[in-house]
DNA sequence: GAACCGATTTTGATTAATCAAAATTAAATC
DNA sequence: GATTTAATTTTGATTAATCAAAATCGGTTC
């Protein structure tokens, strides 16, 4: 029984929370995954009794949910498609970074298994999507490192982005046009909590000031 | 209001059922349509009630349905994205012409129109899909042109094969090993009735026999 | 014209996915 | 420990798409 698109959704968005979870924590709140998913809570509490039942999903009443490893695998797969069908986009397609997740989000349910191991290999097995988001491998392991944000790692360091943990179109023209891609290198000069703002030293040695939020979404790498 | 996949394959059936009706016939079966989709007779009634109830088709109950011209028009974009789609994966993800049918049909459903758009533009605006059908263009325009089958065309006369009507991959791949796609020349020497046979003398002069129900599905023009 | 037959329509049910709103629970506050 | 609150679950309904099987229709056949 092939999943429908709305379950690959439920196991996306789960998978995808676990990781987001502050260590220790190991389920992810129905309200969480209501919200991610855009549907009432109550259908959420429905929808995983039935991945529960069969067996995608251990569900706790009241506390929330995590994968199986039958529910990981699948995760991982619609998570490599989406993630192969973003560099895609970009890079045959020649499409924007920041134009190509709504398609590659429709996509991903439906592309077969030849079609993605094609695109996979004319992308020379690629490591990561444009955003700096690792791919899962067809066997569904998935690397993921851990990361600093410009909110923790050291300052006056020169530090390399690797990843934009942020789909919104306009975000992330603004990462393109200020030279925050992944792959670029910047430095943090200073932070400031009352203000909630961090000073950035970017390419060419041009300053900008950006907030904590938009800082918590740009995870770096030592460089 | 944007047409759910199912309702897509509605509309393509219908129109593609139109225009193999006989001369003079303006309205698709329920019978065959339901055939055609795979689904009960009495589910396509209930379904086509709704098309005409939502102004796209036009339902006479126990005759037929057809489609309204706003039907026409979804339904000449879905046919013009599942053809573009074949070309594409044909000409630039490399696969074979008897391969794409089934991820075509998936994605005919899920590309957005900057995607397809951009697809028509890399294949250089092509006018027919790897098997020679007609693609309609951006504007619902489809240019069906008459054809001749290899049971109707001329004895004993060149012809060009422009068109092969049977998307089953064996019967695809038998034309292809025999010389017949879409652009190569070839002659029919006869046609015997009883037998069911039509005999064909293709590239090299290579001589060989089909039977009249794979004859039927090639179309060729004169060359 | 009566009887039959194949195609079509109706009927009654089912499954997946959803919502709004009421009920309940767990945890936090007093 | 009683009360309030926020999150969660339950309930009752709805919509889209489907099926099987019974009923009906339209057009031959006798």
């Amino acid at each position: 029984m092939l999943p429908s698109s709305t379950v690959e959704n439920y196991l996306k968005a789960i998978y995808v929370g676990e990781t987001q979870l502050a260590n220790g924590q190991k389920l992810v709140p129905m309200g969480q995954l209501a919200s991610v998913l855009g549907i009432a809570p109550g259908t959420a509490t429905t929808m995983v009794k039935a991945l529960a039942e069969s067996g995608l999903a251990v569900y706790e009443p009241y506390n929330g949910v995590r994968l199986t490893s039958a529910g990981e695998k699948l995760a991982a797969r619609v998570l490599r498609r989406h993630r192969l069908m973003e560099l895609f986009l970009v890079q045959v397609m020649g499409m924007r970074w920041d134009e190509v997740h709504d398609d590659a989000e429709q996509l991903e349910h439906v592309v077969s298994d030849r079609l993605v191991e094609r695109i996979d290999e004319m992308l020379g097995h690629p490591e990561a999507d444009p955003h700096g988001d690792p791919i899962p491998t067809a066997e569904g392991k998935l690397a993921e490192r851990p990361l600093d944000t410009l909110l923790t790692c050291p300052l006056h360091t020169p530090v390399t982005v690797a990843r934009v943990t942020d789909q919104d179109a306009a975000f992330l023209r603004f990462i393109e046009s200020h030279h925050l891609k992944p792959g670029q290198t910047i430095e943090v000069e200073a932070r400031d909590e009352v203000s909630d703002a961090v000073r950035l030293k970017g390419r060419d040695d041009a300053r900008m000031t950006i907030g904590a939020r938009a800082a918590s979404k740009l995870l770096v790498k030592a460089s």
